[in-house]
RNA sequence: GCCCCGCUAGCUCAACUGGCAGAGCAACUGACUCUUAAUCAGUAGGUUCUAGGUUCGAUUCCUAGGCGGGGCACCA
């Protein structure tokens, strides 16, 4: 990793990166500057192969069968096959591959022995006309050639071979270490377009529930990330320090509770996609940095929520996958709603063969036991039954599956039950066994809120370090009056996981969180 | 934090029970003017993740550590 950093000294590289740096010498001595300013493209590799085939069906080819005028594009060298007086390459750009013919007597001797300087991995910019080779394959005769960047570090290229029957893209060797490919996301992206693809994919469904949330009238909105008190959820935060206001601040772990106060202001339909900050584990499904969409709706209720949630949902499927069903991981997932409802409270007493809510904690506890859950010595009824539910019924739920009705111990944010106090008005929506939305019929009563505040002191106290904190402010915002608001919010990487057929949240993210390499 | 697996050339991987560390691709030299994993002939390329230990001898066995992957826990 040092030599890029470290000044030349030429004998700590490998033979590979010394001689491309060779190559650089020479070209500078050849008056060649090979770290080029722009270049201006005609076309890009896609469009250049369209223009030859409009050419071709208007019968406008040459009798050389070219198109007449020259095209200009620019691209990283993919693949190099010399053959003495002529070479083939392809090189990649935004829109794809194109293949380039080099031939001696068209380029003049000088500039097809300057081709000798060129490396796997260079951007180069060519100009010449376009023909069909006697394989078929839209091609660019080069007529003149410069070099845009010199490659100094040698891409890790596998070679893929297209089985001409079945289309069937076969991959030989290429950069597959795991490790490799999180650290260096730039080679990774560079020979994997399938990953770029991946990338690509998110940001259409971003934009989507962006254009969603807009037509549907919401405004988006930021909050602040730095925050005097975090809450929101109940997670551990990252903390730091502001200097000049010698203050401790924290990194957010949900907007929720800023967005709630825009709606106290008035402001009745609010949206944010943002990165919230949770300092715990890492796994497939966690990033201590992670997107989450937030969304508060004045007036509505869970149940508008679940609804808005399906037509959201269908509404991304349709306009980035074009269908509503999905592979996940080898399972097919149907997207069409309605989703199916569970109660929680429901489900997990099927699972047990007990009603839940009539079981004391130290009856849960023992059912825990039974089933042999580890390290429950500090958890109440809520974290109890969030754990039988967790392992009882949650790996159940592929296809997607509202859980509703979580008991109240588990949602200091979210409003009673209508008619069942003990449980609120909340759910979650879960897809190929990942939990991606979460939402409530928000607590509007400030009276309410400041005792269930205190009973998530009274965890803390208990050694809860991740129960949420007394936020006074919130509580001032709330006396205000905020009308009735249904809020959910949305694990952005998982939902692309999902669409994407993603297997781990480092795959939807570009730069995921990993361990220091020096150690 | 715990368990399992992995780490060897730029990349992908071999190397029996502990016995000179090898191949394909990439690179380099040469041949080749429609190739596409181009082909053919040749050359070079290694701190076997790190530090100890056992041994005549360690990529291989042992101990500790690092990083990664998977699982569990934590957490959503």
């Amino acid at each position: 990793m040092s030599p890029p950093s470290t000044p030349d000294s030429m004998d700590d590289l490998n033979y590979v990166l010394r001689q491309r740096r060779e190559k650089l010498r020479t070209l500078r001595e050849e008056g060649v500057e090979p770290f080029a300013y722009n270049f201006a493209p005609t076309h890009r590799s896609e469009a250049a192969t369209e223009r030859f085939q409009e050419a071709e069906e208007a019968e406008e080819l040459t009798d050389a069968g070219q198109v007449a005028e020259e095209v200009a594009v620019a691209g990283r060298i993919l693949s190099w096959r010399g053959h003495g007086k002529s070479a083939f390459a392809h090189i990649e750009d935004g829109g794809g591959t194109i293949q380039l013919y080099f031939r001696k007597n068209v380029l003049g001797d000088d500039a097809f022995e300057a081709l000798d300087l060129l490396d796997l991995g260079d951007w180069i910019g060519v100009r010449g006309h376009l023909f069909r080779t006697r394989t078929g394959e839209v091609t660019v005769q080069v007529s003149a050639s410069q070099i845009l960047s010199k490659s100094l570090r040698p891409l890790p290229f596998g070679k893929v071979e297209e089985d001409e029957e079945t289309g069937e893209r076969i991959h030989h060797s290429g950069f597959s270490d795991q490790e490799g490919r999180y650290r260096q996301r730039y080679a990774d992206l560079a020979v994997h377009p399938e990953v770029r693809e991946v990338f690509r994919t998110r940001a259409r469904i971003v934009s989507e529930l962006r254009r969603f949330l807009d037509d549907e009238g919401f405004l988006e909105v930021e909050t602040p990330a730095l925050q005097p008190l975090y809450g929101g959820a109940t997670a551990r935060p990252f903390v730091t320090h502001h200097e000049a206001l010698d203050r401790r601040m924290y990194l957010r772990i949900a907007d929720e509770l800023y967005l709630k106060r825009l709606i106290v202001g008035g402001m009745d339909r609010v949206y944010e996609i943002a990165k919230d900050f949770r300092n715990e584990g890492l796994s497939r499904f966690h990033n201590p940095e992670f997107t989450m969409l937030e969304w508060y709706q004045a007036f509505s209720d869970y149940e508008d929520q679940m609804e808005l949630v399906e037509r959201m949902v269908v509404h991304v499927a349709d306009a980035v996958l074009g269908r509503r069903a999905l592979e996940y991981q080898g399972e097919t997932i149907s997207l069409d709603p309605p989703f199916r409802r569970l109660r929680l409270v429901d489900a997990l007493s099927d699972a047990l063969g007990r009603e839940v809510l009539d079981l004391s904690e130290d009856e849960l506890r023992d059912e825990a036991k039974d089933r042999s859950l580890p390290e429950l010595s500090g958890a109440g009824r809520g974290k109890l039954i969030d754990k039988l539910f967790g392992e009882l019924v949650e790996p159940d739920l592929v296809q997607p599956t509202f859980v509703l009705d979580h008991p109240r111990e588990l949602s200091p944010l979210a409003k009673p039950k209508r008619g069942e106090p003990r449980l609120t008005e909340r759910f979650e929506l879960y897809m190929a066994g990942m939990e991606i939305f979460n939402a409530f019929s928000e607590l509007n009563d400030p009276l309410d809120q400041r005792d269930r505040f205190e009973g998530q002191m009274g965890l803390r106290a208990a050694g809860d370090d991740e129960a949420q904190q007394l936020d006074e402010d919130y509580i001032r915002a709330l006396e205000y009056g905020m009308p009735p608001t249904g809020g959910v919010g949305m694990g952005v990487d998982r939902f692309v996981m999902l669409l994407t057929d993603q297997p781990s949240i480092r795959d939807v993210i570009l730069f995921p969180t990993l361990r220091d390499p020096e150690g």
